[in-house]
DNA sequence: AGTCTTTCAAATGTCAGACGTTTACGCGAT
DNA sequence: ATCGCGTAAACGTCTGACATTTGAAAGACT
């Protein structure tokens, strides 16, 4: 008889057969996915899904309460009511993977410089197809955001409010949803990033920055665009600089940051379901 | 009395009081995000819960149930067992968030060439990225990963795998988590995006290609890297321009590609629990 | 005939208690 | 010291019942 230890790259997988109502959730899902349930559609009752799959309503339950975890599907009471296959909405997306992220990054040792990075990145991308790419409802989006951080009596929700709706407005103007999504996510936990150099923002200033990358995405101008970009950026990055110089904590890892404040937008988006 | 239709920007909010399930859900959920409960710890015993919240044990399972499938929580059974917080293992949250945003192109209208942009735009800022911060390791598994797709004799399956692990190291040699996460979420779904052009693929071309981007990375020559990671990119481009030409419906919406074949790569990556 | 009210039934939400199954840990025998 | 066994703790599941919500049909009134 051979070894039990072979050479090749083999590992035994942790086998613990999936409990009943993890198989019936996978089962549904699988259907799901593989369009056999199509948006919309309504879902036998629990305890014709007790009956079909041999077990306690109960179990049905708990898997349904997975899938609905995961936005697969929604129940409603009543007559008319049952669980159905839910019609997915891209802010719900965007939001739960959102909430996916925070949640990594809140037990995670990510950090700010980190988190600027990437979204710099994955930005300047952004501005560049936003300014070959925007349509007029684009246009007026960013344009209506802009204005709004003008307000000089504006405060630091307020502020932070616009701003994300700027930057956001902007990712969508890229009309590409593959990078639309993810920086949208990224955006949404962005303000437990500003929070830390709000007090050194010069509002006017970003807002003056805000309508350069405007001006050149009106004109389709992409270079430009990018430029007006790199400014902002370098902008705020020396304030990110001049805040880490005065206080050298500023650079910290996220959670501790989640730890201190509840969730801003994340609070509004948040799946209650 | 006022009409119910006033002019302001007034919505009624859906009410339908959460069920307790729910609410009990959002309750520990936020104690883990608030650091109360931290990785590892372990949550009170099911009747214990039930306990405490003054409902049925039934209900704190469908709790649990909903927080398991956000992979917040994980439950073991034993003597030892329990419901623990579960400790966040990136390439889990990657798979997840891939989970995700496959589901969402399943059911959208996103199309191969948006998922190639976004995928060629992040990819190229890792590849400058990991020129300048790559260490040993980095090398060696990008290495390891250009050497497995020489070999002449492989099919289909292995080639993809050694693709994916070669594109996924570079994005890990970039040292940026916030880059790495959805690139890798964005590389598992790419199977799916490559299937279609397999056939027209010249492997030997492909891992001459590879080898310029490492040797680039490995020399810590940033431009070159990215010279060389366009030019692969360009000669995919063109594969894709003349599948496009020979079968114009390559460039299909992902949902008829999920229907056709079961997920490859994230079979083995789907949660389970 | 049309509208309002009442009743009804279907479906989810919750409860209570019980039993089955898994698994760590300690105890005793070898 | 090691092996085997029992035990208890915890999750997994079952059963049956009741509570609550809500659309829709049946009925009553104008």
């Amino acid at each position: 008889m051979p070894s039990a230890q072979e050479p090749t790259g083999f590992r035994p997988r942790r086998l613990s057969r999936a409990s009943a109502a993890t198989q019936i959730a996978d089962q549904v899902r699988d259907a799901i996915l593989r369009g056999e349930l199509p948006a919309g559609s309504r879902l036998p009752a629990e305890h014709e899904l007790a009956e079909q799959f041999v077990v306690s309503r109960a179990t049905v339950r708990e898997a349904i309460k997975l899938l609905s975890a995961a936005r697969l599907v929604e129940s409603t009471r009543g007559a008319a009511g049952g669980t159905f296959v839910v019609v997915p909405d891209p802010a719900a997306v965007a939001a739960s993977i959102g909430d996916t992220l925070s949640l990594w990054f809140a037990s995670g040792s990510t950090s700010l410089a980190e988190v600027s990075e990437a979204r710099e990145a994955i930005e300047r991308v952004c501005v560049r197809l936003a300014a070959q790419r925007r349509d007029e409802e684009d246009l007026a989006d960013i344009r209506r955001a802009v204005e709004g951080g003008r307000d000089p009596e504006i405060d630091s929700d307020a502020f932070l409010r616009h701003d994300l709706e700027f930057h956001i407005a902007i990712c969508r103007a890229a009309k590409n949803q593959v990078l639309e999504l993810p920086m949208t996510a990224i955006h949404l936990i962005r303000p437990w990033t500003n929070t830390v150099v709000f007090e050194l923002l010069d509002l006017g200033q970003i807002a003056d920055q805000h309508q350069a990358i405007l001006d050149a995405i009106e004109a389709a101008d992409g270079d430009e665009a990018e430029r007006a970009f790199d400014r902002h950026i370098a902008y705020l990055a020396e304030l990110r600089a001049e805040a880490l110089h005065e206080r050298p904590e500023t650079d910290v890892p996220i959670a501790s940051l989640v730890a201190q404040q509840a969730h801003p937008a994340l609070a509004r988006l948040r799946p209650r379901g």
